[in-house]
DNA sequence: CGCGTCAAGATCGTATATCATTTGGAATAC
DNA sequence: GTATTCCAAATGATATACGATCTTGACGCG
């Protein structure tokens, strides 16, 4: 019943503030917004035709969840990282993946780890005619197999919010590293073979945060020989 | 001009929308907003005599943080804590501020050691006569001696936030597992110890993972035992 | 006596309006 | 030519207003 159907539009079952937040999040997820790039609020009400107040509220979510940046009187844009919070981010992704691959590992299935084998042979193939962007794609997703099917879900989230802030480096550390790449796939590789054998808990955990940290370290190393690189 | 100390002022400094943020946030840490308590607008932008419109901010904030919960057209209230919830965090943060104590491990200089060396003598002390709000809070008190010091401002971030989902239950597992709080007296000593002994960092972090784990252990066999608490 | 319907109050959701702050550039003085 | 001052446009911060939605309890019907 009461069709005030006046304004047009029903609520759609999703509040603008909603709306705004999921559009916004899903454009510095997919690149659109840039590391860096101001996030004005009228702009943003105009384009999604909405007043400022739930622009606001979504900026303040993201800002809470450490997306975008946020300065009194001055304005919002999405969130940067420099190299000494990236090294600290990855630093506990390392840890926190570690565990939510282990806690996953006996839960795996023969399909899911031949999934996960068939990607990190991608991986593999795509180490000729190199392509930071693709690998980079191909590293996430064979991870994602590994921990998706955490009992967790706090730890899942904080993962996922790991990932999220390393997203604001352009194509993560294989773009800098050329040798770190394939070593990254045998180190796939032998953490599938833990997981197959059934090995103990506590070796799949230091094998996957080892793999995490070796790569943080390929980084560390490059940014000593070559000078800081322009990630700010 | 000037009736209510905080109307006319100048910002001094401080949103209003941040204002009502950490007042907010003040209230449920210190426990005055207990777990369920729900958050008005109106009635707390009248409290802080401001419009509703900073306040929303403010709990957009908290929800993002975990703190409060929200629900369209409802309203907020603090977040509560389920039993599989309190597992779930207590898992994780077993993990994380294992990682955290480790990281500090080689930071402790004698005289920390010795800060917590008095608190945990004073755990046992009150073991005797024994009370376990206080008992909690000198728990924590122990283990952020332990790990306030970590050099990864992100991880420490993380052991927050964890300590700050569990304080939605009331005291912590030692009101429901008299004979936990004994153990875990020995477990700090021993912690201390490898410490002391410069012993490997690896070994250190599984100490403090496991304490945490063997108070976890304790509240589901208690729970098992005796029926679910009423933890709502 | 139980259940459905409806109306009133409470509360949330959003738009609009106004004030405050920042910022960039033009005008002016040196 | 450079530096400084000051003004105006852009943008953020907050208040107020109004409509939408949910909750609650009264009322009538079976």
């Amino acid at each position: 019943m009461a069709l005030t159907a006046v304004s047009g539009d029903e609520p759609a079952a999703l509040s603008k503030s909603e709306r705004a937040y999921r559009w916004i999040r899903e454009r510095i997820e997919s690149g659109r917004y840039v590391p860096g790039y101001r996030l004005v609020l009228g702009q943003i009400a105009r384009e999604l035709d909405v007043s400022v107040v739930p622009v606001r509220e979504a900026i303040r979510r993201l800002e809470a969840e450490g997306l975008v940046t946020f300065e009194r009187n001055v304005g919002a844009q999405v969130a940067m990282i420099e190299v000494t919070e990236y090294v600290h981010t990855m630093q506990s992704l390392a840890i926190i993946e570690g565990a939510a691959t282990s806690l996953t590992a006996h839960l795996m299935t023969p399909e899911r780890i031949a999934a996960a084998r068939d990607i990190n042979d991608a991986m593999a193939a795509s180490l000729d005619d190199f392509n930071p962007h693709r690998f980079t794609e191909l590293n996430k997703e064979f991870h994602a197999v590994l921990y998706e099917g955490c009992p967790n879900p706090h730890i899942l989230d904080l993962v996922h919010k790991g990932w999220n802030r390393m997203r604001a480096l352009r194509d993560s550390t294989f773009s800098f590293v050329p040798g770190r790449a394939r070593d990254s796939v045998t180190e796939h590789e032998n953490i599938l073979t833990l997981i197959e054998s059934e090995a103990a808990l506590l070796d799949i955990e230091l094998a996957a945060r080892n793999h995490r940290l070796a790569t943080l370290e390929a980084f560390t190393a490059y940014q000593q020989a070559h000078g800081p690189a322009h990630t700010s």
